[in-house]
RNA sequence: GUCCCGUUCGUCUAUCGGUUAGGACGCCAGGUUUUCAACCUGGAAAGAGGGGUUCGAUUCCCCUACGGGAUGCCA
């Protein structure tokens, strides 16, 4: 056990990188990362109806957008299917295997009888130990010989010592018909050949393990340290669907969640490290471990994950946050920014950052600094507003209209704060919001004072306020 | 039907036999310069139910309920 770890993430190209599958990359990933080992892809691809091009493309997109970098590279189950099948025909060589020449309309009615009789519908092939020269000259597919008796005890990392009585193991299929291997054949070659050491994955595939086991036995092969996660669910506990919104990672892309906050959140959602919960990447490859993983599924709460992203966003470089903000329009296809638009957003961001959660959040409220002017301040708008309030927007409405926000500007609001606490600024900012909704612009406080600049702002605000 | 797994505030979770059951998100109230946001203070809010074991159970065991999964020539 001193080897190198290795972890795989193995996701089926039927469409596009789902949340729950983003979070076990994302451990895998994490486990890998933290103890200086490798995490590969691969795809498992073998299912020719529904596996397309697209959707690997959507997968790696995904993965690279979260920053789940893999080692080697990616790899096609459905490519090593030669390989599949040959270790099933060594096992029938040996006899761990045999051929049934079972019809599937046998097996179904020995399964309907099965349950009607309420006993295991687990399929009993008369062909277990037939002889060769009763072997017909039909389609025939491959099977393992499954133990019969004692157990078979799974050393799960989350769910403990998980133990199946072997009787509860059929002789699964290995090779179908068409001589092609089948998944759980698959998985154990690929895992063994790409020396996966740690198989982390979803709690769904845990009786499989006990499976999986058989063939691993029979090869002589060394078995995998499992660890099987509990699946993610929606806001209403049921598994994640498209009535729970948003269930692909390219849709969180999309509504502008910065990946590092996705990390922080898909990492905490399930796994815990005492009651750390806002974390880098650095601390998270550090602290992340397989006790640390609950074992009952965990809910998708949009709120908190809106929470730590824009923990997340507060903290970020200006630099680098512009930078991702610039990728995030071009990914959604919005202009890109004009050079001015660019500087202005760079100056703004120290302070623009600490109240966003996303991305389209923090440039709605940048909204007045990147409007172009002069800015289109509609008169109608103002009728609603009570007299003096309407008599003060249009006497700063001139000067709104062609004021740029500037570094010193901003820097005057922020020393501002901590001082004139005698003045009432909500009073004006109200009427101001109202008369701007729906236009390019929405200033508030902070923006009348760069705009007036700070004296000024502060001496139309206290006669007002009388 | 059979087998496996799970169950602490609304949500994510801490606790590894003895705690006023802690934190975070959200929510409510108040405050901060009567906007938005941010921030500060306070508050409501949990061991599914029933049996054991024990001096003592959220913690260990059993049963029930509920939820999830597996039982394919799907992955």
């Amino acid at each position: 056990m001193t080897g190198q770890v290795v972890t795989r993430f193995a996701p089926s190209p039927t469409g596009f990188l789902h949340i729950g599958g983003a979070r076990t990359a994302l451990f895998n990933w994490l486990y890998a990362r933290g103890r200086g080992g490798k995490f590969l892809l691969r795809i498992e691809d073998t299912d020719r109806e529904r596996s397309t091009p697209e959707a690997t493309t959507a997968i790696l997109d995904g993965l690279s957008w979260l920053g789940l970098d893999h080692d080697g590279d990616v790899a096609s189950q459905f490519e090593a299917a030669s390989r599949h099948a040959e270790v099933a025909l060594q096992l029938l060589s040996e006899g761990k295997a045999y051929k049934c020449f079972a019809t599937q309309d046998e097996i179904a009615t020995f399964r309907e009888e099965a349950r009607a009789a309420g006993k295991s519908t687990l399929y009993q092939s008369p062909w277990r130990d037939a002889a060769p020269e009763s072997h017909p000259d039909a389609p025939y597919v491959v099977r393992i010989k499954a133990p019969r008796d004692g157990n078979t005890v799974i050393r799960d990392q989350v769910q403990g010592d998980v133990t199946i009585r072997n009787d509860q193991l059929d002789d699964m299929v290995l090779l179908r018909s068409d001589g092609t291997p089948v998944y759980m054949l698959a998985v154990v070659v690929d895992d063994h050949d790409m020396g996966v050491t740690h198989v982390i994955r979803g709690d769904d595939h845990l009786n499989n393990a006990a499976r999986q086991m058989m063939i691993y036995e029979a090869m002589g092969w060394d078995v995998p340290v499992w660890a099987h996660i509990p699946l993610i669910h929606g806001q209403d506990g049921k598994k994640m669907s498209k009535r729970h919104g948003a269930t692909g990672a390219h849709e969180y892309q999309a509504l502008g969640y910065p990946a590092a906050g996705m990390r922080n959140y898909l990492a905490r959602l399930g796994w815990s490290h005492g009651d750390d919960e806002f974390f880098s990447d650095a601390q998270a490859k550090e602290w992340f471990d397989l006790d640390g993983i609950g074992k009952s599924p965990a809910r998708f709460d949009t709120k908190k994950l809106e929470n730590i992203c824009g923990q997340h966003i507060a903290v970020s470089d200006d630099a680098a946050l512009l930078q991702e903000i610039i990728e995030f329009r071009a990914a959604a296809g919005l202009p890109p920014l004009t050079d001015a638009q660019t500087v202005l957003l760079r100056e703004a961001m120290y302070c623009l950052k600490d109240r966003a959660k996303t991305f389209p959040d923090l440039l709605e409220k940048a909204q007045f600094a990147l409007a172009s002017r002069p800015l289109d301040v509609e008169e109608k708008a103002s009728k609603n507003l009570d007299p003096v309030s309407r008599g003060i927007l249009k006497e700063l409405t001139p000067q709104l209209q062609n004021a740029s926000w500037t570094r010193e500007g901003l820097e005057a609001v922020t020393s501002s704060f901590s001082e004139a606490k005698e003045i009432k600024f909500g009073k004006m900012a109200g009427p101001l919001r109202a008369a701007l909704a729906g236009r390019a612009a929405t200033p508030s406080v902070f923006d009348m004072m760069l705009v007036l600049g700070r004296e000024e702002t502060l001496a139309r605000l206290s006669d007002v306020a009388e």
